[in-house]
DNA sequence: GTGAAAGCGCTAACAT
DNA sequence: ATGTTAGCGCTTTCAC
C-alpha cells in the first residue's frame, strides 16, 4: 500500500500528489476536497481553505488526464498547424492559443509539415487525445478526406473558403477581396499591366480576385498569371520570366509575402529598380514584409480577428454539435509600405 | 444503462467506441483486446484477427486519456517554445517534433510568447498533462525558477549553455565557437575592424565567443560591441551608429540571422554597399539568409542535431531520473554566402 | 455542507 | 492463450 513512495526501481520517487493525499493532509474527503478546489461556494470557509492549504503545501497540481477521463472532455482544442516555418502561421497559431486560453481551453499545436501524412497522423493524434475540437489551419489534406471528421468532433478550417464537405465550419479571409484591395490599390496608381506571381490549390481565391477584380477595371485583356510554389525561389522564377520579355509588367501581384521577396530579388538582379520601374505587392503582411529593406506593400490578413473567428466558432459547435455549417469570412486590409508607386510614363 | 448512445442534449450521438465495444463485438475480454490492439503475439491468430476486424469496423480509437491514466505515462513530451515567430525555434520545434515521434513520443507544443508569465502558464500546464517530459526551447523564465522542476520531470533546456541548476540537462549550440567561426572568416578575409551587434542575456555566450575570438587574432582593441534586441529594428540602429561614425568598421557580426537584416537595410540606407565596403555576418543561418536578394553568410545551428540531442537527452533521463547532469554542445557550422569578401584597400 | 459509492476507459497483475 | 480482478486520479450522483 505504501507503494506510493517507491519508483519502478524501488529507489525512493516523488510521485505526484493526489486528490486523496490533499483530502487525508486536511482531513476531509475526496469529494469535498474536489469541490474546494475547483472553487465551489458549497464549502465551508474553513474547511475551504483547509483543503487549500494542504494542496498548496503539497504542490498539488490536478492529473489533467484523470479529470478528462471523470469529465469526458479534455478542455483541449487541437491546433494543426500545415507549415510552422511560414511566418503566417506560426503568428496565427500563436492567437488562436491566445484566443482558446481566454476561452478556457488550452491549446495543443502540432506541425502538419506540408505533408498529408503527417496531418493525417497528427489528427489520429488528437482524436486519440480527445480533444474537444480541431482547428485546420491551411491542412494540405485533399477534400474529400474531410469527411472522416464529420459527426465525430467539432471541426473548423482555416483557409479554406468553401468545403464541400458537410458538417464542418470554415474561417478565411476573403481572398477575392483581398485580390482587389492589391488591384486597386495598382490601378489607383495609374498600372494597367499587373501580372499576377500565383500559388497552388489552396490560393486559387487569390487569383480568381486577381481575375475578377482586373476585368471590373477593364483589363481583363492584360491579366497574367505564373504559377509557383508559393516559395521565395517560386517567386524569382516567375518574376525573372515576367520581367526577361521584351513588355514586361509595371506591377506584381504576388500570392505571399515570401514570394514577394523573391520577386524583389529577381528585380534587384535583373537591374529593375522598386518601386520606380516595378511595383510589387504581396499578400499576408506577415514581419518580412515589415522589415526595414524590404517595406513591402501587402494585403493584410487580420491574424487576431481569424484566431478569434476560429475559436468561437469551435466553441459554438462544441455548444451545438448539430447547427448548420458556418463559413465566417474576414475583410483584408492593405498596407502600403515603399514597394508601390505610380508607373514611369 | 444504454445512455451511451445518447448526448448530453438528448438527441442521439455517435460516443467514441471503447475498447469494450470491441472485445463485445469480437466475442473476447477487454484484456484480450488490449493485448492484441498493442499487437502482443500471445493472442491466437484467430481472436487477433476478430479483434482487429471488430476495431476497424468500429473506428475504434484509443482513449489517450485513459491509457495514460492506467499506464501512468502519457507519452507526451512537452516542448516549450519561447517564441514561435522567430523562425530558428519553429524549425527545431519540427525536428524535436520529429526527433520524438521517431522514439514513440508525441509532442505537445505550447507558446511562450517571450514572456514569463505565458512560460510559467505553459509549463503548469504541461505538469497538469502529465508529460513525460519537458522540453524548453531558449526559456525567458530566469534561471532560479527552473529550480521549482528539479526532480519533478525530466528537462532540457536548450540555449542556455550552462544552467546553474542541478538535476536539469542542457542542450546548445556551442556559442563560442560559433562566435570564432564567424571571426576567424571575416580574419581570413582581411578584416581587422569588426563589430558585434549583440543581444540579450541569453545570447552573452555568442558575445563572449566574439571577444574571445578576436583577443585571440591580436585584435582585442578592436572589439566594439552594441546591445539590441536581437530585432530587425535593433540591428539597424546599432548599424547606423557604427556606420555613422568617423571610422566605421569593415565587418559586422550581428547575434542573429533577423537583426542582421537590420543591419543590412541600415548599410542599404546610408549607402554603405555590401559586402565591397561592409561585410556582415548573421547567426542561425534561418531561410531568411537563404532568401535570394539577401545571402546572407550566417552561422548556422544544426537543428536536427540539437533537436536529437534534446530528444536523447530527456530520454535518457526518463530511463535513469538520478543520473548526473547533461549538458550537451553542438558544434555549429559557417554558410558562406554573399554579404562577406575581403575589405577595401 | 459533507461523505460514500460508482464509474470514466484503459492496463496490469493474477488466475486459470 | 484467455478471462477476472483491481486499480490509475478524478468527478459526480445521491444520501445523510
Amino acid at each position: 500500500l505504501n507503494e506510493r513512495a517507491t519508483g519502478p526501481t524501488g529507489r525512493p520517487r516523488r510521485n505526484a500528489p493526489t486528490i486523496t493525499d490533499v483530502a487525508q493532509r486536511a482531513g476531509v474527503s475526496r469529494s469535498l476536497a474536489s469541490l474546494a478546489l475547483r472553487g465551489s461556494d458549497l464549502v465551508s470557509a474553513g474547511k475551504r481553505e483547509r483543503i487549500l492549504r494542504a494542496a498548496d503545501e503539497l504542490g498539488y497540481r490536478p492529473n489533467a488526464m484523470a479529470r478528462g477521463l471523470a469529465e469526458r472532455r479534455s478542455r483541449l482544442i487541437g491546433v494543426l498547424v500545415s507549415d510552422l516555418r511560414n511566418a503566417f502561421f506560426s503568428e496565427l497559431a500563436e492567437q488562436v492559443d491566445l484566443a482558446a486560453r481566454q476561452a478556457g481551453y488550452r491549446c495543443v499545436i502540432a506541425a502538419g509539415h506540408r505533408d498529408t501524412d503527417q496531418e493525417t497522423e497528427a489528427v489520429r493524434s488528437f482524436v486519440e487525445s480527445r480533444v474537444d475540437a480541431l482547428a485546420m489551419l491551411s491542412p494540405v489534406l485533399p477534400e474529400q478526406r474531410f469527411a472522416q471528421f464529420t459527426g465525430q468532433l467539432p471541426v473548423t478550417v482555416e483557409g479554406r473558403e468553401r468545403l464541400g464537405v458537410p458538417g464542418i465550419d470554415t474561417v478565411s479571409t476573403d481572398d477575392t477581396a483581398g485580390a482587389a484591395l492589391a488591384v486597386e490599390h495598382l490601378v489607383a496608381l495609374g498600372h494597367r499591366d499587373i501580372a499576377h506571381v500565383s500559388g497552388g490549390d489552396a490560393a486559387t481565391g487569390r487569383r480568381a480576385g486577381y481575375e475578377t477584380a482586373m476585368r471590373a477595371h477593364g483589363l481583363g485583356g492584360n491579366v497574367e498569371t505564373v504559377a509557383t510554389d508559393e516559395s521565395d525561389a517560386g517567386g524569382y522564377e516567375a518574376a525573372r520570366k515576367l520581367l526577361g520579355r521584351g513588355d514586361p509588367p509595371t506591377a506584381v501581384f504576388a500570392v505571399n509575402d515570401v514570394s514577394a521577396l523573391g520577386v524583389l530579388a529577381a528585380a534587384d538582379d535583373l537591374g529593375v529598380p522598386v518601386p520606380d520601374a516595378l511595383s510589387v505587392v504581396g499578400y499576408d503582411d506577415t514581419y518580412l514584409a515589415e522589415l526595414r529593406g524590404v517595406a513591402l506593400t501587402s494585403v493584410a490578413q487580420p491574424c487576431d480577428l481569424i484566431a478569434q473567428g476560429i475559436v468561437e466558432t469551435l466553441l459554438g459547435r462544441i455548444g451545438d454539435p448539430d447547427r448548420a455549417p458556418v463559413h465566417r469570412l474576414v475583410a483584408p486590409t492593405l498596407s502600403i509600405r515603399s514597394t508601390t508607386t505610380a508607373p514611369a510614363r
